[in-house]
RNA sequence: GCCUAGGUAGCUCAGUUGGUAGAGCAUGCGACUGAAAAUCGCAGUGUCGGUGGUUCGAUUCCGCCCCUAGGCA
C-alpha cells in the first residue's frame, strides 16, 4: 500500500466508508478498526449500520459490538482500545484500517486526550443525581465556584458540558480547564497515517440516508429496539440515543405512526451528517476530502 | 347553490386598534478534550390567495373572484 502504517477513513453517514474499507482490507490484508462511538454496543447492529456477520468475516473487525448498552463507553476508553489494536496489527504486519465517523475518536487519535483521570462511578453518579434536581443556571452558578475557569468557556445552557466540568473538579480537585493545559499525546503523527474523507453531495447523502433508514426497518430494526426496549435502561445511555432509536421506542408506546417515528430518525441522521462534515472541516484539517470513486485510487491501490 | 371558518416563511401557526410582519420546526453556517449518532450557538427567508375600492398609506377596512375544510341543501 502506501507504506504508512495506518489508513484513516471518516465521512458522513452513509457515504460509503464500511465498503471501501472492506475493499482495502481485502486488498491489502489490513485489519479494520471502528472509530465509530454507536456500533460499538453489542445490542444495536441494524439501526447503527454495523457491518453484517458476512461482512465481518471477510476481513478482520475490531472494537464491534463489544460493549453492551447497560454501559456508557467513551472517547477515552475508545482511544486505549484503538491504540492497542493499531498496535497489535502493526506488530502483525498488517495495515490498521480505521473507520468511522466519530470526529472526537479521531480527534483523540492525532492529537491525544489530556490526561484526565477517570471519574469514579460513584462521583458521576452524584454529580448527574444533582443535576437532575437543579436547572442550567444553578448548576452552572456551582460551577463557577468551583471552578471559575472552565465555567466561562461554558454556555450556562450547555447543560452536558456543565455536569462534566464539575465532575471533573468534584473527583480530581482540578478544573478541566487546567487538565487541558497539558496536552495529550497523539498514537498517530504525521507521516504514520493517511487519513481520508468521504465527500458526497449533501442532497444524494440525504437520499441514501432515507433508504438505509427504510432498509433498516425491513430488516428487522424493530424487533433490535424491542429488544433494547426490554431491557428498560435509563433513556440518558448513550446506546438509547443512537440515531432511530427514541423515535422507534415512541412507535413501540403507541405514541406516534411508524412513518413519522421514521421520518424523525431520518432528519436526526440528516442533521448528524451536517455535523460530521463540520467538524472534520474544520477541527481535523490533516483529512483529505475526496469523492468515494476517488478513494481507492487516491490510496494509490 | 347557500352558510361558516380559513388562505401570512419550506411546514404548523401567531400578529398588525391601518404605517409592508413573528415564533416553533425545517434549512444553512458554526462551536466542540472521556455521553460526541451527544450537547450547544448564530443566521436568512415572505408579491401577508388574487383583483378593484376607501385612504397620504392596505397584509390589516369594504366589494368581487379563486382555493381549502366543515355544515346546510
Amino acid at each position: 500500500m502506501t507504506g504508512k502504517s495506518a489508513v484513516l477513513i471518516a465521512g458522513p453517514t452513509a457515504s460509503g466508508k464500511s465498503a471501501l474499507a472492506l475493499e482495502l482490507a481485502a486488498r491489502t490484508d489490513g485489519i479494520i478498526i471502528n472509530a465509530d462511538s454507536m456500533q460499538v454496543y453489542r445490542d444495536l447492529r441494524i439501526i447503527t449500520a454495523r457491518p453484517t456477520d458476512e461482512e465481518m468475516s471477510r476481513a478482520p473487525h475490531r472494537l464491534y459490538g463489544h460493549i453492551g448498552a447497560e454501559e456508557i463507553y467513551s472517547a477515552g476508553r475508545w482511544l486505549r482500545e484503538a491504540e492497542q489494536e493499531i498496535a497489535a496489527a502493526r506488530e502483525a504486519g498488517k495495515s490498521a484500517i480505521v473507520i468511522g465517523g466519530t470526529g472526537l475518536y479521531f480527534s483523540a487519535l492525532l492529537k491525544g486526550l489530556s490526561a484526565v483521570p477517570e471519574v469514579s462511578a460513584e462521583v458521576r453518579r452524584q454529580v448527574r443525581e444533582l443535576g437532575d434536581t437543579k436547572d442550567n443556571e444553578a448548576l452552572h452558578a456551582m460551577l463557577v465556584a468551583r471552578d471559575p475557569r472552565t465555567a466561562s468557556e461554558v454556555r450556562v445552557s450547555d447543560r452536558q458540558r456543565i455536569l462534566r466540568a464539575l465532575e471533573v473538579v468534584e473527583a480530581t480537585g482540578r478544573g478541566l480547564a487546567e487538565w487541558r493545559e497539558e496536552p495529550g499525546v497523539p498514537v498517530l503523527n504525521t507521516g504514520d497515517y493517511q487519513a481520508i474523507f468521504l465527500e458526497t453531495d449533501r442532497e444524494i447523502l440525504g437520499k441514501r440516508i432515507d433508504a438505509r433508514f427504510d432498509r433498516m426497518l425491513a430488516e428487522g430494526a424493530l424487533d433490535e429496539v424491542k429488544r433494547l426496549k426490554a431491557r428498560a435502561l435509563d433513556p440518558r445511555m448513550p446506546a438509547m440515543k443512537a440515531h432511530g432509536v427514541p423515535w422507534l421506542m415512541k412507535f413501540l408506546d403507541g405514541e406516534m405512526t411508524l412513518d413519522a417515528a421514521a421520518s424523525e430518525g431520518k432528519r436526526d441522521t440528516r442533521q448528524y451528517a451536517k455535523r460530521q462534515e463540520t467538524w472534520f472541516r474544520n477541527q481535523l484539517p490533516e483529512f483529505q476530502w475526496v469523492k468515494v470513486e476517488g478513494a481507492l485510487q487516491l490510496l494509490k491501490m
